[in-house]
DNA sequence: ATCTAATAGTTAGATGTCTAACTGTCAACC
DNA sequence: GGTTGACAGTTAGACATCTAACTATTAGAT
């Protein structure tokens, strides 16, 4: 059942095929609601960790603070975050997602994980756990993601 | 080995993570060559696809035609594609990557292999074997990716 | 206390991307 | 062969993002 010969397709492919499913799912879904993917992380991140400075934001973003601070400027336009200074920190700006914000953007990991089910749905109970081990070594020497 | 409760992290999270390294490790690559995520998508595309025309385009990058043609005009600038009506078809405009647009997105395939070699480097031979035979699996029903 | 360097954030201008409205080309049908 | 509708692509204008240069605040050194 097995060749000695080079794949076809690696697993490194597979796997970056399954990541472009879930990209492009992810996409359809925050296009609908008109925020961008950066927008999108962001919010998340807000309601994950309330109050973060724009610094760290910028960081886990991977971005600069200017990016930042435009892309803020949007959000708020829209309603979606407030930012404030607090704890007499001047230059400080802590960031908040508002109830609109976190309701914006509520569905999203409901959506990732329902999409995510449908791809593993051919697999076995047993295959499904046997995969989970695999990817959890994997994982476990990744630089963990931000959210 | 194992619990019965609900996981603290399930293979769908797992499987986020791991196309989020992805993602992030060909955002640098991209950025270094000054292109956007669309546009190296859009220039993989040609290398693999040559002459195609703008609506192709289009489809598989699941955007606009508006899009592709902005898109185009900027990679046109830099000298990275050509553009020219063929075979009597005054309306269809076939798109091929230059020798330089080629050169550039060159590496793209093989940095990705190489973070994704990095990233399966915990597992020993058999395990990768295994876990090649599920994303298999799971693959087989997925939409193909378009490049 | 004052100077200096690091830090947090903003603004200006360039480029990229998107939507809506447009031009030009082809094909089908009478 | 002329009209109509579908099709391929572009343009204009709005917004998002990025880089570089800037202001303002804080912390540290002396």
């Amino acid at each position: 059942m097995e060749e000695d010969g080079p794949r076809l397709t690696t697993s490194l492919e597979l796997l970056r095929w399954i990541g472009w499913a879930q990209m492009m799912a992810g996409q359809d879904w925050v296009r609908e609601r008109d925020l961008s993917r950066e927008q999108s992380f962001v919010l998340g991140y807000l309601v994950q960790n309330p109050g973060a400075i724009q610094r760290d934001i910028a960081d886990v973003s991977r971005t600069s603070a200017a990016s930042v601070s435009s892309l803020l400027q949007g959000l708020e336009r829209r309603g979606l975050i407030d930012r404030r200074t607090e704890g007499g920190n001047e230059r400080s700006k802590r960031v908040y997602a508002t109830l609109e914000g976190a309701e914006l953007i509520e569905g999203f990991d409901a959506a990732m994980a329902a999409t995510e089910d449908a791809i593993l749905a051919p697999l076995s109970a047993e295959e499904r756990e046997t995969l989970h081990e695999l990817l959890l070594k994997v994982t476990s020497v990744l630089p963990r993601p931000t959210r």
